[in-house]
DNA sequence: TCGAAGATTCTA
DNA sequence: AGAATCTTCGAA
């Protein structure tokens, strides 16, 4: 069984009551209750009426915040993930927190999964960059709070979204 | 209930 | 620049 896999090269911090770009500013719905519950969950939420987006739930247990993954380094099944996506361009699989759900078949059916642990989707720790090459920037996409800088990617990565 | 907006992507 | 497309949320 082959899997799908990827090195994670950019993600955006959302917090709680102050950060109006969040899910989570006006409290908790039963869209975005995972982002108040245990770090490590996965928060997968769908969007504009065709999209997914992956969130890595990020605090204590009753705070909320979450990280979108918004952007991947293909690294294993990149020929599934070009069927998926609909693409040969290996750039434009998963460069964008929507295109990187739909190339690695994450849906809603994975919400509230651990991803600490070694399941049907997780995340793992990878050997440190010789270099620390991580940036940060303002966030994309977001109507409020795009003043802060909650943006984080490898620096010089082809891979990362945006324009 | 209803209507507006949306952590996006693709096409023209 | 505009459409696609439907869920979610807050107001009524």
């Amino acid at each position: 069984m082959l899997s799908l896999e990827g090195k994670i090269v950019e993600a955006e911090a959302y917090r709680g009551s102050d950060d109006p770009a969040s899910h989570a500013y006006r409290g908790k719905t039963s869209r975005n209750q995972v982002m108040f519950g245990k770090p490590g969950v996965a928060y997968v939420y769908f969007t504009y009426g065709m999209h997914h987006c992956l969130n890595v739930v990020t605090e204590e247990e009753g705070v909320p915040g979450a990280a979108l993954i918004r952007a991947l380094e293909p690294i294993n099944g990149i020929e599934e993930m070009k069927k998926r996506r609909r693409t040969s361009d290996p750039r434009a699989l998963t460069n964008g927190p929507a295109r990187l759900t739909q190339a690695m078949a994450i849906t809603r059916s994975l919400n509230g999964i651990d991803m600490t642990m070694p399941r049907e989707l997780f995340i793992s720790a990878a050997p440190p960059n010789p270099i620390p090459r991580t940036v940060c920037s303002r966030r994309i996409g977001v109507r409020l709070g795009r003043d802060k800088p909650w943006r984080y990617q490898v620096r010089g990565n082809p891979y990362v979204s945006g324009r």
